[in-house]
DNA sequence: TTCCAGGAATCAA
DNA sequence: TTGATTCATGGA
């Protein structure tokens, strides 16, 4: 049990960062770390079940950010309306700290589909490529992510029987260099952001879009803003409805406003965007949404 | 049916 | 540089 202030786990879970979260009952079951976790939050605290009792839990905290002070993020975001309406409509909602293959590989697969679409990808590819991990009988089989190596070695027919469409050959090419040793995702830690991003969009099929999202979602970086076509909706609508300015005048347009938790305010602007189109990924849970 | 989805590579101008 | 086209697949 952990104690849970001001963080809306639903949200967070189903925003569309992650992939691999699954609304049962109540709860949301997922694999973090090669551990399969079910977590439930009852008022002020955070229910964490496993199926073998971990030597510590420094893997789910890390990964979900439960000592951040979100209160402390907020104060930083620009007080314009855009953000005062998005902060009031998502208020709880957080950024997790991901393995990067994980969300490399799953960003990659992300271009042009819905969440929904990319999660029963994830899963595809979890159930045919991962190993097995412990989880309770009422659970189901669970796997753990699968290894780069895993994919380095499928021929791309396996892969597209999980229904990657033409970004199989983007995963095996990302897979292949991250196995060989190319890319050495612990590296990019140490890298200024500009030049992690650069290694991450070597890679065939990795765009500045998601080369941001990775920066973001897995290695923190408040300075990757990803433009997807929400956030640009959001830009558009929210900050030029007179202008038209181009994507890469948005984009620098980015790069100043929104301060030193720049990462935080997308996210935030993305998922108010989705809320008000309605498409939630969490606020309104049902079982549909999921 | 038609449109569109957490894009990126490619090619034309 | 910028703009259109193509690439699979399925939800809404």
């Amino acid at each position: 049990m952990f104690p849970l202030r001001d963080y809306d786990l639903a949200a967070t879970l189903g925003c569309g960062q992650a992939f691999r979260w699954a609304l049962r009952g109540n709860a949301l079951e997922g694999v973090v770390s090669g551990r399969w976790v079910r977590l439930r939050s009852e008022g002020p605290n955070l229910f964490a079940e496993v199926a073998e009792t971990p030597p510590d839990w420094h893997w789910l905290t890390a990964h979900l950010r439960l000592d951040e002070d979100l209160a402390g993020i907020l104060a930083t975001f620009p007080d314009d309306p855009a953000m005062r309406a998005a902060t009031a409509a998502c208020r709880g909602l957080r950024l997790l700290r991901q393995e990067p293959w994980e969300c490399l590989a799953s960003f990659i697969l992300s271009s042009t589909k819905q969440i929904v679409q990319i999660r029963q990808c994830v899963q595809s590819l979890c159930e045919r490529f991962g190993d097995p991990v412990a989880a309770p009988a009422d659970a189901g089989p669970q796997f753990a992510f699968p290894a780069a190596a895993r994919f380095a070695a499928a021929a791309e027919p396996e892969l597209r029987a999980c229904k990657l469409g033409f970004r199989a050959k983007y995963l095996r090419d990302a897979a292949r260099r991250v196995a060989e040793g190319e890319l050495d995702l612990e590296t990019l830690r140490g890298l200024p952001t500009p030049a992690a991003r650069e290694r991450l969009m070597a890679c065939f099929g990795v765009g500045r879009k998601i080369a941001d999202c990775v920066l973001l979602f897995a290695y923190g970086r408040q300075d990757a803003f990803p433009v997807d076509v929400w956030v640009l909706r959001a830009l558009q609508q929210l900050y030029f409805p007179k202008r038209r300015p181009s994507k890469a005048r948005l984009q620098r347009f980015t790069e100043t406003h929104f301060g030193p938790n720049a990462g935080y305010a997308q996210q935030y602007l993305f998922h108010y965007m989705r809320l008000a189109a309605g498409r939630p990924g969490a606020a309104a849970l049902t079982a549909r949404s999921w």
